[in-house]
RNA sequence: GCAGCUGUAGCUCAGUUGGUUAGAGCGCCUGGUUGUGGUUCAGGAGGUCGGUAGUUCGAAUCUACCCAGCUGUACCA
């Protein structure tokens, strides 16, 4: 090994992760299930490409300064600006602007897809990770927005929460403006207030209203500037967060349809804001209602697992008429997170056989007897490298094999193979301490015939 | 970006008021065993003590600056 200053450190960047076997397996089965219930209410699929014009997803050119400035940016060979996709919401809104003669309308896709954002990793947040997206466009109708909320409910119960564990929140853009009116706030402040109220569920009612007037001091001791409203305003805002005897047409509407579903945990709360900018209508927010820690088993804010609202003006950015839209996105890997510490996803293996190498003189057997359990399709390896019958078994131990075949000298003279059950043999070394006795013991083996060879391997594996 | 904290082996950490050759546990590798996993025993590899400069006879330890990581916070389509 050659030690150099300038050799690279194998590293990732901050913020991005390798999946492993395990990580892959729980996001199929999770967007399967997810997919599954989309096509009940008639979505289809569609992928979209990765990268985007950086002007089409809505960011501003990235600055010299901060060339992230959010997301992944870079030129391409005509210089214009390209950036990774950092939701699946505005590809679709240029996609559906491109293409929008020949869609069927209204127009419902679900698309799962990686995300990459270019800012400060957290607890439990990445800068790359799995969003699922379900949207309709060319309905403007708060029906469809509640039946996005009923399917939403129909996915999560589809994975395993009970209607205890989780709640959808709603809200509607409207009834803040109003408030705004007749509070005579002016446009720069409604934003600074919008961005305090989004902030409740950290900081509490009465962070907001600290925020809300003065500022305040986080955990290390930095200062933030509050938004400087008199107290009596501050208020009348708090107050409203938490007022829910008011109303709108929308509303209304949106009630109408869930009032049909009981049972499911979809409550108005003013106080859910979103997406501060191009949300025009309901806006609604799935949240987890139950603890969840990270590697570290610290207690983590998860806030919500799925978000989303209408977006009436999203597509007319294109120069084109303004298109109704509405959609939802789930955080599938925060999911998956916190669906693994209640338990409710299981880590499926298939079973695998190895086959050891006693001698390479017998290989010709050895690839038979691959080929014949492949041909079952069960999952089957011969060792190559190693004589060393150990450490054959030291790696079908960490590797988690079901089942390792000997076969020797011996057994094929006779006829016969050595089937040893390795998970049968852990459970008997709990018994033996002694090393000699436990090699004695053989735990979990037996001797059958070549020519049963599939039968014995199929009862073994039950 | 702002703020606080932390940087010693692959990982988790210990290291006394500055004092000889910087340690432990876990993990890894080899062997006891070239036909038997676990347990066990014996041995081994692995460090620019985050970096640079300074103070000192002497720095992992003190000082300054830099860098990185973590946590909080801000911005966030």
């Amino acid at each position: 090994m050659s030690k150099n200053k300038n050799n690279p450190k194998a590293i990732l960047p901050k913020g991005f992760k390798d999946s492993d076997i395990e990580i892959l397996n729980l996001r199929k089965r999770v967007t399967k299930i997810i997919e599954n219930e989309c096509q009940k209410y008639g979505f289809i699929e569609l992928d979209t490409a990765t990268i985007e014009f950086t002007e089409s997803i809505g960011k501003f050119l990235p600055d010299v300064e901060r060339p992230s400035g959010g997301v992944f940016s870079f030129q391409d060979d005509d210089e214009k600006w390209l950036s990774l996709r950092y939701d699946l919401t505005a590809p679709l809104a240029r996609y559906v602007a491109q293409n929008y003669q020949n869609l069927v309308k209204p127009f419902k896709r679900y698309q799962s897809g990686l995300v990459w954002r270019n800012e400060k990793p957290g607890p439990g947040r990445y800068r790359e990770f799995l969003q699922f997206d379900a949207d309709i466009v060319g309905i403007d109708s708060a029906l469809i927005d509640a039946e996005l909320c009923i399917m939403v409910c129909d996915i999560l119960t589809k994975l395993g929460l009970n209607t205890s564990q989780f709640e959808i929140k709603f809200s509607n853009r409207e009834i803040w403006k109003n408030l705004f009116l007749t509070l005579k706030i002016e446009k720069d402040t409604e934003t600074k207030i919008l961005r305090a109220v989004d902030k409740k569920d950290r900081l509490g009612m009465g962070g907001v209203k600290e925020l809300l007037q003065a500022g305040r001091k986080d955990t290390s001791g930095d200062y933030m500037d509050g938004v400087g409203l008199s107290d009596d305003v501050a208020d009348k805002i708090i107050s409203f967060m938490s007022d829910l005897n008011q109303s709108n047409a929308q509303i209304e509407e949106f009630n109408s349809y869930i009032s049909n579903f009981s049972s499911y945990p979809i409550k108005f709360d003013p106080s859910v804001v979103r997406g501060l900018d191009y949300y025009t209508g309901m806006i609604f927010e799935a949240e987890l209602l139950i603890d969840v820690t990270n590697d570290k088993e610290e207690k983590i804010v998860f806030g919500s697992i799925a978000g989303g609202g209408r977006y009436d003006k999203l597509i007319s950015r294109f120069g084109k008429d303004d298109v109704p839209a509405t959609g939802i996105s789930i955080g599938v890997d925060r999911l998956i997170m916190a669906l693994k510490q209640l338990d409710l996803l299981k880590a499926e293996t298939k079973p695998l056989v190895v086959i050891a190498n006693i001698d390479d003189q017998n290989m010709p057997e050895y690839i038979s007897m691959a080929r014949e359990i492949r041909r079952e399709g069960i999952a089957c390896e011969i060792s190559f490298d190693s004589k060393n019958l150990g450490k054959q078994l030291k790696y079908c131990d960490r590797k988690g094999a079901s089942i390792v075949l000997i076969a020797g000298e011996e057994e094929i003279k006779k006829g016969e193979i050595s089937i040893k059950d390795l998970d049968k043999g852990k459970q008997v070394s709990k018994d033996i301490t002694d090393r000699d006795k436990w090699k004695e013991a053989k735990a979990g083996q037996q001797t059958i015939k070549r020519s049963e060879l599939l039968i014995a391997l199929k009862k073994v594996l039950g």
